[in-house]
RNA sequence: GCGGGUGUAACUCAGUGGUAGAGUGCAACCUUGCCAAGGUUGAUGUCGCGAGUUCGAAUCUCGUCACCCGCUCCA
């Protein structure tokens, strides 16, 4: 996987930065609990938040369900069957014993060291030749059968070196209490350099809960590490209620859950985040086609929500980093400011997760095709899209700061959120031209009673007119509408006689700040179909 | 989790032991005939949280929480 320190695709630190301030000054995302001090890997969705990460759901619920015959949705519970993640390995998958090496502090999973022999060094501490400063703390090192002697201790010294500050830092250092032994078959040294890793320790990536009020052994479950398990379990349920054939999906757009070691990016990781995910069922020979069909439909959805196909990075991931039962997986990357981030992974899941629930259950899990009378499970190719990623892929890359040039011919920035129309979670900004003429307010309230059913819309009187554009940029209303005198009193010809059509608005876009003349009647015309 | 950094108003930040500040934003009023205009007035602070040192702590010490960066992992 490509990561974010790639050389080609430096960080942009203070534009996340700023990101995440105008996120929070304009009300799309708070720390949650932020007054007790927050909550690591949690955050909250303020009123526009919410409006524009539901847009980004709805868009893809309609893509997936209503816009196509052959993919149902479903609403999984949070919890359930402690079985089911038996069943699905992430029980054991997702509870590694975890050891860490006190030399590189990188953590391994404890059940994938091999087992070495050899000859292992014990050390103490460590003193400086100089100054005399000690350091007291054993470490251990294995020289393996055929090792070098000299690397070992190398690695010692490092280990003491670390804990040096200062002028002792550079200083020489003798290694103490020096004492070896032999091992054979161990798993407690770092194949990589020798050291003796730390005592293994539970990392549960799921959150563990207890079903009913009695904190018993027999009463657990988890809040579920992923969303797809309610489509494996309620498949045969589905299948027949829909009456759909082969090939068919289950759509499915639910939170779900990771004890996540280490959260960041602001929302890009959390301990609490949303999916949106397919699991499309197809016979077994398809597997592999459909997987890049499924590829071409997504690159094409996030086009539809403003994210260019140029930007998303697809990776073919190798065999070696794939999960075990994947025949394939296409990950869909996006050039965050702080790197080259997943957003979705499509996965060719096999028939993995289907036969481990009919193993498990009991229950057979399979299809019977009427056409050439064969009976097997079907095979999934899952695309499964982060909500919350998707969410914060689009405002980075709706996010501009454009330089223009003000009425006393001065620079200035303006900042825009260039959201797609259809995900905005304000489309229009309505204004009469002063607030000071109860006739353009009026006209201004009328508007918006005509367009309020319709869409989102924000009325906004206060300040001047070229504030209230700029307000509207910074959260990416599309379009705003001003009333002014050629509404109630036509155009006027420079003469004090005003001539031609009243009723007529001004509509500003938000991307070109251009502006256009159109007659309140055909508003709901025009604006509409920009906004699907 | 480890290492490094940061934490003061909604935002950006100043404030090195002695009465909490600025700019922006926000609200009200006035002004304003289309791109962050001007004027007047106003509101908003657990100085992240908790201990400690001190006559006195935003400031020093310790702990803790959160965020950012690196390692690591994933949707």
């Amino acid at each position: 996987m490509r990561l974010a320190s790639s050389p080609y695709m430096m960080a942009d630190e203070s534009k996340m930065e700023k990101i995440t301030a105008l996120c929070k000054r304009r009300g799309f995302i708070f720390q949650s609990s932020e007054i007790y001090g927050g909550l690591n890997g949690c955050w909250d969705f303020g009123p526009l938040g919410a409006d524009l990460k539901r847009n980004v759901k709805d868009h893809w619920w309609r893509t997936m369900t209503q816009l196509r015959d052959d993919i149902v949705g479903m609403d999984g519970s949070i919890l359930m069957n402690r079985a089911v993640w038996k069943a699905s390995g992430h029980e054991d998958t997702f509870s590694d014993p975890m050891v860490e090496c006190p030399l590189t502090n990188k953590r391994m999973r404890a059940d994938q060291i091999p087992a070495q022999s050899g000859t292992v060094l014990n050390f103490t501490g460590a003193v400086t030749e100089e100054t005399s400063t000690e350091v007291n703390e054993p470490f251990s090192v294995l020289i393996p059968d055929g090792g070098s002697e000299k690397k070992a201790r190398k690695a010692a010294t490092l280990f003491y070196r670390n804990r040096l500050s200062g002028a002792a830092s550079t200083e020489k250092i003798a290694l103490q209490g020096e004492s070896s032994e032999t091992v054979e078959n161990s798993t407690s040294f770092n194949p990589e350099n020798g050291a003796k890793l730390g005592e293994p320790r539970a990392f549960n990536l799921m959150f563990k809960t207890y079903v009913g009020p009695v904190e018993d052994e027999k009463n657990i479950t988890y809040l579920r590490p992923e969303t797809a398990q309610a489509i494996f379990v309620q498949f045969k349920n589905v299948l027949e209620v829909s009456r759909q054939k082969l090939p068919f999906g289950i759509a499915q757009i639910g939170k779900a859950f990771r004890n996540e070691i280490n959260p960041r990016n602001f929302i890009f990781r959390s301990r609490e985040f949303e999916q949106m995910e397919v699991e499309f069922f197809v016979p077994p020979t398809d597997g592999m086609a459909w997987l890049d069909k499924w590829l071409e439909e997504r690159l094409q959805w996030y086009q539809s929500i403003g994210i260019p196909r140029e930007k998303i990075h697809v990776l073919d991931v190798p065999e070696a980093d794939r999960a075990h039962y994947s025949g394939g997986t296409y990950d869909l990357e996006y050039e965050f400011p702080f790197g080259i981030q997943e957003l979705e992974g499509i996965a060719y899941r096999t028939d993995y997760d289907l036969t481990k629930h009919q193993q498990a259950s009991g229950k057979p899990l399979e299809y019977f095709d009427e056409e050439t009378k064969e009976r097997f499970i079907p095979h999934v190719v899952e695309p499964s899209a982060g909500v919350d990623r998707t969410v914060l892929a689009v405002i980075c890359e709706a996010y501009d700061e454009e330089t223009v040039t003000n009425e006393k011919g001065q620079e200035e920035i303006r900042t825009v959120l260039h959201f797609a129309p259809a995900i905005a979670p304000l489309k229009v900004g309505i204004f009469p031209l002063l607030k000071n003429k109860p006739e353009l307010v009026e006209k201004a309230r009328e508007v918006e009673a005509l367009l309020r059913p319709h869409m989102t819309v924000f009325y906004d009187e206060s300040g001047a007119i070229g504030r209230r554009y700029r307000r509207q940029d910074e959260i990416g209303t599309p379009f705003c509408l001003t009333i002014d005198f050629e509404t109630l009193e036509g155009i006027d010809n420079g003469e004090g006689n005003p001539q031609g059509d009243t009723n007529t608005v001004t509509l500003r876009y938000r991307d070109s700040m251009e502006q256009e003349r159109i007659a309140i009647s055909d508003l709901l015309g025009k604006l509409l179909p920009e906004l699907t």
